[in-house]
DNA sequence: CCCAGATGTTGACAATGCCCACATATCTCC
DNA sequence: GGAGATATGTGGGCATTGTCAACATCTGGG
């Protein structure tokens, strides 16, 4: 059907691009069923293949949560770098945090997925580096708002107070709204 | 062997107690390999019962999951308020910060099983009851000590805080000292 | 003493992750 | 343009798991 060339650096053969195409299919069934609904074999259905044409793409049924995961920080980074980029520093760093939670409200299982500890990113080099590509874009606005005395502890307490916030929303133990109203 | 009669309301039959050496068996297992080590047959092998045992006291997976993490909360309600009363309400606060990390350090695995998403609180009433009674542990403690203007935003700031250094501790993102550091 | 219910066992089935050998499409190089 | 190499997909199979049904055994009350 389509011929895309990948981003990912595979090419497209039989199927056009399966990798893709079971990427696709198991977010879906993240965001429907959390990670114990995410199989490999399932994915294979819906992306029309045998259950056997993931291990071209994938090692693992962890590799490719890591995928998932993978996407998912980069998403992050990506909502964070725009949040950024529309405030200036008085108010940046709170974009920033609405950012981040809105993001873990708007995709749970993804969110819990990225930071259950599910998939150990000391396993798969592309979520390491998504993972602290998308934390040095959060630490860069941090940072840059304080003086040298106690900016460290500073900025990570605003990190962690967003990323309990977010949490929290994920879980459905507060909801968006108040957690956003915690951000001074 | 022993014959104590257990807390849940079960009765010791044949095996002494088996609804108590399979939450054991279970336990160990996600200490040592996260929550998808856990397994109804290998609890069961642990335990020294055939395969089927084990659905005489649980209805499914999931619920020994759901016990696992109703007996996280205990212990984690149990810690808080020993913090607490270890300390007046000047540091009080800050105690209460200190056992809640010190528990998600203590124990990675339990901690994201209460907080995974993975049991759904709604689902198991023991669980539902659990967490919301340490929440409540948790809440009267932070909020005794602020006026009413904005207590309950400061109350959610200060559980978010904690929460999320927990989260950062559990995923080894940060160590638990320098999490300590944050509370102040 | 005997029966009812609680507890544990055996056997079975479908689903899954993963491995193997094999088939087929595409690319490379001549 | 054709042959070999490589990438991709298929089918079968195995061990493990969650769950169900039927059966066995233990315990306590009448």
């Amino acid at each position: 059907m389509w011929a895309l060339s990948t981003s990912g650096g595979d090419t497209a053969y039989h199927h056009g691009d399966l990798r893709r195409s079971l990427i696709a299919a198991a977010r879906d069934l993240l965001r429907a069923g959390g990670v114990e609904a995410v199989t490999l074999r399932e994915a294979a259905r819906l992306a029309g293949v045998s259950h056997n044409a993931p291990y071209r793409h994938f090692a693992s049924r962890e590799a490719l949560l890591a995928a998932l995961a993978t996407e998912g920080f980069r998403a992050l980074r990506k909502a964070l770098e725009e949040a950024g980029r529309r405030a200036e520093p008085p108010e940046r760093l709170t974009a920033l945090g609405r950012a981040y939670l809105r993001f873990a409200d708007a995709d749970r299982a993804t969110f819990r997925l990225m930071f259950g500890g599910v998939v150990e990113d000391a396993d798969h080099p592309d979520l390491a580096e998504a993972s602290s590509a998308t934390f040095g874009a959060l630490r860069s606005v941090v940072t840059e708002r304080e003086s040298p005395a106690g900016a460290e502890r500073d900025a990570l307490r605003a990190w962690a107070l967003v990323h309990g916030l977010a949490h929290l929303v994920a879980d459905r133990q507060i909801d968006a709204a108040r957690a956003e109203a915690c951000l001074k």
